[in-house]
DNA sequence: TTATCCAAGATTTTT
DNA sequence: TCTTGGATAA
């Protein structure tokens, strides 16, 4: 392992004063994390007193095997190196008797989040329509996120929203009733917690005596709130970010949340770290002169010392079909001449949609292939069956769980009676599965239908009772065999390969649970069923899946999925006007943030770069005429070789091969 | 209450 | 093009 360079190492041992690191891509960012951690260990500082945030699992479970590689066992015993929202799930489970919540919290997915909306606005709560529900769903995180409170969006929104701020409130009080949190909450509440109670929050303080947060660009106002808090007056924190790969600003991110910490802590010490260790020259002055079409608050150059590198190829095709065609056809030459493996190349896109056609290619050409994240294992239905029983079973106030499973498998059970009975427990202001039990139920549904609910809540208390009692993950199997799930699952589906796919997902899932139940963390204790369940909501599975699929496999995945990894070999495809910049982008003038992920995208790459770019594609089923994205024209010219426009002159070629040559001498010198 | 069919509508990114 | 949701029929 290389040494250090000065920056990095500078930034490793400042630890007495607030330290922002500037990171370039491809600077080591992660190195200089995991070293800051062991340099802090070795210093004296306990493990238990550190905790590093990112804001995937993937960077967390990478960071943490990188730190342990550093340290020994004992040494890095109790270190936490976790997401936000796993940190902020942690503080409420500790603490939610301050908040007044009961210990069993049910997370709430996007879905549950947009049900709930929707029963509220059935109900008649604010004038919101219901083909909306996305839009609210959206200003409510967008709420949450900018640290927002329902009472302060009530009386801050204009008219306009004076409907969705009413909507926040009673979507606030329901979670609570059901003893639930969103996603958002998960940071939100916290930070209210410790603004509230300033012993708790110097508790935690006091256990995290040193934070580092990874990707600081991305956070948003209330994760800042959440930092600036646990980093107390002190400051003893280090965060590291780049503003050029901001690339979630729709998700509430706030990049001047980097400037915002010069003005909070004066005493802030700024480190730019420029030298890229990942790309080629030529890949790095492309990108570079692509960025410097946004305005900067910190200014920052990338160089690196591995060469200059060929040109960077735009491919053009009359259709996206040609597209994922010639695109592979090329990927295949190129690993012909340059006896790579399939690992060393990725696809890159703007939207998920795009892979299909790449991946039907591949697959055409026994192409081993690896989609990153197109569909979430939590979306799968299978999945949210099981894990609604679960959430029932662990919390009964959880209406969203309820409705879920309440008639899957067929317990006669449909929506004419759920209304009802809906309509009633609203009136009570009481959770669905109490309602079932209300005596006043019988008077406004029939006697057979009451009879139908009473079963199945009878059922629920028994099996909760009994996991409780047992506290064995092994009652899960008995449950499912209970309600006769894969049955079901054999009956619905389309064909019988489809059922056998999902009950393996069923039974993987339940596997997973077990092993988690089971102490799976050497530090952690067993768990209970609810915090098994809910720590899964967070998503730790899927990725952990993904995890063991990387090998020998051509990486497909969208420019988001694709920060903060890299790949010799890149390709960048759909480089047209409307996908990448993005329709809706333009139309909400947000070029700059489009430009990042195009800057993402190039900055992946290690030795070569290839765009691509399509003169039709279809869109909504209809094909339109596409132009080639400004961020091409925006590129160095010279390093360019349009492969349509120019065809490829073998003398050229050669030229070129000098020139870089040269290029290369003249930087090295 | 459930199942099926047809039409309309949507396509960005996700912890 | 594909998915979702609504309406209608059994």
């Amino acid at each position: 392992m290389p040494k250090l360079n000065p920056q990095q190492q500078a930034a490793v041992k400042i630890t007495e004063q607030p330290l922002l690191v500037l990171a370039g891509a491809g600077s080591g960012k992660t190195r200089v994390i995991t070293e800051k951690i062991a340099y802090l260990v070795n210093k004296g500082l306990a493990a238990r007193h550190i905790a590093a945030l990112t804001f995937t699992n993937k960077a967390a479970r990478e960071m943490k095997s990188r730190v342990e590689k550093l340290l020994d066992g004992q040494q890095s015993r109790g270190l936490r190196v976790s997401t936000f929202h796993s940190l902020g799930l942690d503080i409420l489970r500790r603490e939610h008797k301050i908040l007044d919540y009961k210990s069993a919290i049910t997370l709430f997915d996007e879905s549950d989040k947009k049900t709930l909306l929707k029963n509220l606005i059935n109900q008649g709560i604010a004038h919101c329509d219901i083909d909306e529900v996305d839009r609210y769903a959206t200003q409510i995180g967008a709420w949450k996120n900018g640290f927002i409170t329902p009472e302060q969006a009530l009386t801050d929104s204009e008219k306009l929203d004076y409907d969705a701020a009413l909507l926040y409130q009673h979507y606030n009080r329901n979670l609570k009733a059901y003893n639930a949190v969103d996603f958002d909450d998960l940071i939100l509440l916290p930070v209210l917690l410790f603004k509230h109670a300033p012993e708790t929050l110097e508790k935690w303080q006091n256990k995290i005596r040193y934070l580092l947060v990874d990707e600081y660009q991305d956070t948003n106002i209330t994760q800042y709130e959440l930092v600036r808090l646990l980093a107390g007056n002190l400051g003893r924190f280090t965060v590291v970010g780049d503003d050029d790969q901001s690339i979630y600003a729709w998700r509430g991110a706030q990049p001047e949340n980097l400037s915002q910490l010069q003005t909070d802590y004066p005493r802030l010490k700024v480190i730019k770290l420029e030298q890229n260790y990942r790309s080629m020259g030529r890949i790095l002055k492309v990108a570079n002169q692509l960025i410097a079409n946004n305005p900067h608050t910190f200014e920052k150059r990338l160089w690196s010392e591995l060469g200059y590198g060929d040109v960077l190829k735009v491919l053009t095709h009359k259709d996206e079909q040609t597209e994922a065609q010639q695109i592979v056809s090329e990927l295949i030459h190129h690993k012909f001449h340059q006896g790579g493996r399939y690992h060393d190349y990725a696809i890159l896109y703007r939207g998920n949609y795009q892979s299909r056609l790449f991946e039907h290619c591949l697959r055409e050409n026994n192409i081993p292939y690896f989609i990153s994240g197109s569909t979430s294992f939590f979306s799968y239905t299978e999945v949210k069956d099981v894990m609604g029983y679960l959430r029932l079973l662990v919390n009964q106030e959880d209406d969203a769980a309820f409705l879920r499973v309440v008639n899957t498998p067929r317990r006669e059970i449909g929506p004419t009676t759920l209304e009802k009975l809906g309509a009633y427990a609203n009136e009570r202001q009481i959770s669905l599965f109490n309602a079932c039990s209300e005596l006043g139920l019988s008077q406004k549904l029939p006697e057979k239908a009451v009879i139908r609910l009473k079963k199945f809540c009878d059922w629920t208390m028994k099996t909760a009772e009994l996991i409780e009692r047992e506290n064995n993950f092994e009652t899960i199997d008995t449950m499912l065999t209970e309600i006769g799930y894969e049955q079901w699952l054999k009956e619905n589906s389309k064909t019988p390969e489809a059922a056998k796919r999902q009950q393996k997902n069923v039974t993987d899932l339940v596997g997973w649970l077990k092993k988690m139940g089971t102490s799976e963390d050497a530090a952690e204790a067993d768990k209970s069923l609810s915090e098994v369940v809910s720590k899964v909501m967070l998503l730790d599975i899927l990725e952990r899946q993904e995890e063991d699929e990387v090998e020998e496999q051509v990486s497909l995945m969208t420019l988001h999925a694709a920060k903060g990894l890299e790949f010799p070999h890149v390709f960048l495809i759909g480089m047209e006007e409307n996908l990448l910049p993005h329709q809706n982008s333009i139309e909400n003038d947000n070029i700059e943030e489009e430009r990042r992920l195009a800057y993402v995208g190039i900055t992946r790459a290690q030795r070569s770069c290839t765009f691509s770019y399509c003169t039709h594609r279809k869109r909504y089923g209809e094909v339109f005429e596409t132009k080639p994205s400004r961020f091409l024209d925006e590129l160095p010219a010279e390093d360019l070789e349009w492969t349509a426009k120019n065809p490829v002159d073998p003398k050229k070629v050669k030229e070129r091969g000098k020139s870089s040559l040269a290029h290369l001498k003249t930087m090295l010198s």
